[in-house]
DNA sequence: TGAATTTAGTTACAAATGATACTATCTTGA
DNA sequence: TCAAGATAGTATCATTTGTAACTAAATTCA
């Protein structure tokens, strides 16, 4: 592994110069790439749900129907891949869609039993991948390192120029 | 925006549930699309460059030549993509490619004038994009977010099947 | 020496992704 | 009540990306 993020940069001026191995952005980017790129492997080979699918399983797994719109909010996906995560674990039957007569526009989608069982062997194993990863972390520490991270969000969201088209999510856990 | 990083969640068993919006490769995947898609944004709109041109010019900027090899090290990127870049580059006239004559499979790469201009443009917003983002937060607390980062990585490679082929990179500032 | 292997870098093709447009339905307000 | 938007979700198409194969050069070692 090379990488130095401590030592400080080597600069000509008074603020300290680019190095892209301290660069928080390219950090996040690297970290996030080998975590989420971990449990995609996990749940690949295991269960054959790439993140999309797996993140919609997780937000239904709590129990309550969704609309694909719900699921959207909750997993920060455009509508796009939670459509075609919500077809796949359909044509699987994992998930069920009901339209509403409400609204019959809106389906509410649901786990079946056999999505339910995934959802059950599948949630512990994501909870000891995190627990491994944050292995040797207090508690106060880990509390530390999601505040943080809501920090960035936040920051990152209110440098986004205005009413902006919200960055499209890639992969992850 | 949804997000529930701290409220502990409600459970039945003793270990605490599964919840995705406190679920740490979920929000190290959305803050780190967030972080990067700004930045992206920010190069493609100005420089016409994307994440990987930019990872290249910023490891080249620091002067030394370099192989393509030595490029996949520094930025953590295949060889794939790295080949992909520096190709681009190369036909804006940003880089120069001199083949080797110790080794004529390898080339060492360098910028142009035209590229270090860039560079010299690009670098310093890069480093304001990563003050804004830390805006607020003391020197300690940037290093200890680095730190927690590294550690996360370290584990996540520690748990990574051995001799894996290295998850492969996607985009980021 | 020279066949077998490794390495640098590229190419080619398949799969994943994103942007956009589209259908159906609902809502609004004149 | 009906025309003009909004919204839920899907389909389509172009681009991006990843994988695997390939070429050329270097290295190894029998």
């Amino acid at each position: 592994m090379t990488r130095d993020t401590t030592t400080p940069a080597k600069t000509g001026a008074g603020s300290s110069a680019l190095r892209l191995s301290a660069y928080l952005p390219y950090r996040l980017s690297v970290v996030s790439n080998k975590v989420s790129g971990l449990i995609a492997r996990a749940y690949q080979s295991r269960f054959g749900l790439t993140i999309w699918e797996w993140r919609v399983i997780a937000v239904l797994g709590e129990g309550a129907p969704m609309t694909a719109q719900g699921v959207c909010e909750a997993t920060a996906m455009d509508k796009v891949p939670v459509s075609r995560a919500i077809r796949a674990l359909d044509e699987r039957g994992l998930v069920r869609r009901t339209r509403r007569s409400s609204d019959r526009r809106a389906s509410d989608v649901e786990l079946t039993g056999e999505g339910q069982r995934i959802y059950e062997e599948v949630a512990p194993l994501a909870m000891q991948y995190e627990a491994s990863l944050l292995d040797g972390l207090a508690d106060a520490e880990r509390e530390r390192l999601m505040a943080l991270l809501d920090a960035l969000e936040d920051r990152a969201e209110a440098m986004a120029p205005a009413g902006d088209p919200e960055t499209s999510p890639s992969r992850s856990g």
